[in-house]
DNA sequence: CTCATTGTTGCACACGTATGCATAAATCTC
DNA sequence: GAGATTTATGCATACGTGTGCAACAATGAG
């Protein structure tokens, strides 16, 4: 009766609508062995004689196998997929920063499955979606979890890593460029060209990440008594936004004569801004700085002297962490360098 | 016997270095139930009453219990992925492609699994990949798949979607923007704005796509027995290339007085070139139009006249593609229409 | 030729879930 | 309250794979 019962469930899966890739089971029939050689066939570690091996890749060839990994993972528990939670998109080196991420974990033989959320919202959501297909690791794009979500995944064993966001309480690698040291750099490469009444736009202000640039900028300019911050703006990003400030700004008394953008975007709108609706020499009258060194920075209606994302070492970085061996600190904390690309917004040479 | 042998692997299990997320039978056990019970209340078809109901998702909660998608879709059939192969990244407009298939994909309980691939080599191991992971569906963005892998997924019950490619043999649903009627439209509008002398600039030549928009301007033209093409030149994509090629045509005899783009960067471009380096008046001596409406076009600095690419409603046709049920023809072609975006780069009334 | 050693192979079980089927419980009908 | 009908539950099996274990074949040493 049990034979009976077997038979007929065959019989129903043969019938079925959709006929689904074969399985190890059918090529092992083809070729005379057990499925047990098929698999090992399959697994890089495993021992099979090479007549078996040619016998079952003929067969596996011949009726177009392709190994369940989802089966597979089940036993092996790990799925061989990354998650990557987008918090945010509006930055075109977004595109960059994926197809970074999509190739270099591909070379790694694991797969980015792509998820999008409010950073604000619903990012632990997307995270236990994640948990749900047994992520070996999930990477925030300027997005965080909660501590819950955090500390559930990681106790099952898997990593995470914040990217462009930081936190000291998670259990978590966060990957942020050395904002302070930009900061500083940005200061003292002003200072260096001239350059004295200072506007400080920011995006949103709360980021960690801005705070850090603002202050050590604002740093050095104390230490090397010179300079001085005429003007500060938050919530302002974008082109059109950066256009509109830089009308009025350059309208003022005594208008500030360089302006540090959160986003090469808005650093574009200020040119035009300035350049286009105000007819003001840049870089002679006013600097201009940006932050990202997107393409557009380099094509030389603007020519934009910005701060280069170090996007590939971003990512270079993510994938350390997610791939490392050998029990590191829970919390854990990397700074990235960035190189600030002097272009034609910006003066070099000190004029008086 | 046999039950030594079972309680000797549970507890291997439990010992195991990183205790992975808890099971339905735990769930269960807390519970007081049985785990078809659990699996039930976490199956929006099935019947389970309200007490049990309570108490599978008060054990669920307290045990942090996330059902196992692999374990799940080995039995539904179904993996909830959905694959994406890029076979090209250049252009800016593929972020919001990317974001647009990410959100609509969630929408319909769908995660998205992305992987690159050169379009020209490894498009059809790509497309094995994920054969691999069992993806109910594949988009091919800017890449095709060979006729073997085509029918071998498709044969296994998956439906795949071309983006920006078109084929007549494959089974698959080619979407592309309607570039028969945008090469018609661009001739009518240019004509009547007064422009003669056209320069036509194309990337890949080989792409039908830009094929048809190029045979459909240069028909329109004829049947108008109006304007003339004075310049042609392929696998000219890009702000530098752009750029160099005004400045070459803008020194000749009998320059064009318009010049069309493949691409808006290649636009932005050759109004840089044209502009800056000739001194030339745009729009009333040169007109120029891009192609795909990337954020930057709208500027002020460059005001691009250009071809509006349709991405939500291509992201939108592909979703219904993948989703369509009922038997509709194996190979289809939507032709999705693109419109033309007029602004500062061409002049809108014809003068003489 | 015998015994020890190495390398292959198949069996059986495990991974975590969904679901048909039979049974038990609950509800309804008269 | 008894029988008929609906609803909820547990059992057992299946999904497609990896892997420990024992059996087996092949090879080498003496």
């Amino acid at each position: 009766m049990a034979i009976k019962g077997k038979t007929k469930s065959r019989r129903k899966r043969t019938v079925s609508a959709n006929e689904s890739i074969c399985t190890s089971r059918e090529v092992a029939l083809l070729a005379g062995v057990s499925r047990s050689a098929v698999s090992r066939v399959f697994t890089p570690s495993a021992s099979v004689s090479e007549s078996t091996r040619n016998k079952v890749l003929k067969a596996a060839k011949k009726l177009g196998y392709q190994p369940n990994v989802m089966a597979r993972s089940l036993i092996t528990r790990r799925s061989g997929l990354i998650g990557l939670i987008m918090g945010e998109w509006e930055n075109p080196f977004y595109t960059t920063m994926l197809r970074n991420f999509t190739e270099k974990l591909h070379a790694r033989d694991h797969r980015l499955m792509l998820l999008a959320c409010d950073p604000e919202r619903d990012v632990d959501a997307a995270a236990r979606i994640l948990m749900q297909y047994r992520a070996d690791g999930i990477v925030f794009v300027s997005a965080s979890p909660s501590e819950t979500v955090a500390r559930e995944f990681t106790r099952s064993g898997g990593r995470m890593v914040l990217v462009n966001r930081e936190s000291n309480q998670l259990p978590v690698t966060s990957i942020v460029c050395d904002n302070a040291r930009v900061g500083r750099d940005l200061a003292q490469t002003l200072l260096a060209a001239g350059y004295q009444r200072f506007a400080l736009l920011r995006g949103n202000p709360a980021l960690r990440t801005s705070i850090l640039r603002n202050n050590a900028f604002c740093k050095t300019l104390q230490a090397a008594g010179a300079g001085k911050i005429v003007l500060e703006r938050s919530n302002l990003v974008g082109y059109d936004a950066g256009r509109a400030f830089a009308r009025e700004a350059m309208s003022m008394d005594m208008p500030p004569d360089a302006i540090l953008c959160p986003t090469d975007a808005t650093a574009i709108g200020v040119i035009d801004g300035a350049r286009l609706d105000r007819k003001i020499d840049i870089p002679e009258v006013l600097g201009v700085v940006g932050f990202g060194d997107i393409p557009i920075a380099s094509w030389g209606s603007h020519d934009l002297t910005t701060v280069r994302l170090p996007i590939e070492r971003m990512v270079d970085a993510s994938i350390d962490a997610l791939f490392a061996t050998g029990n590191l600190p829970m919390t854990r904390k990397v700074n990235v360098a960035a190189d600030i690309v002097t272009r034609g917004s910006t003066r070099l040479i000190r004029v008086d």
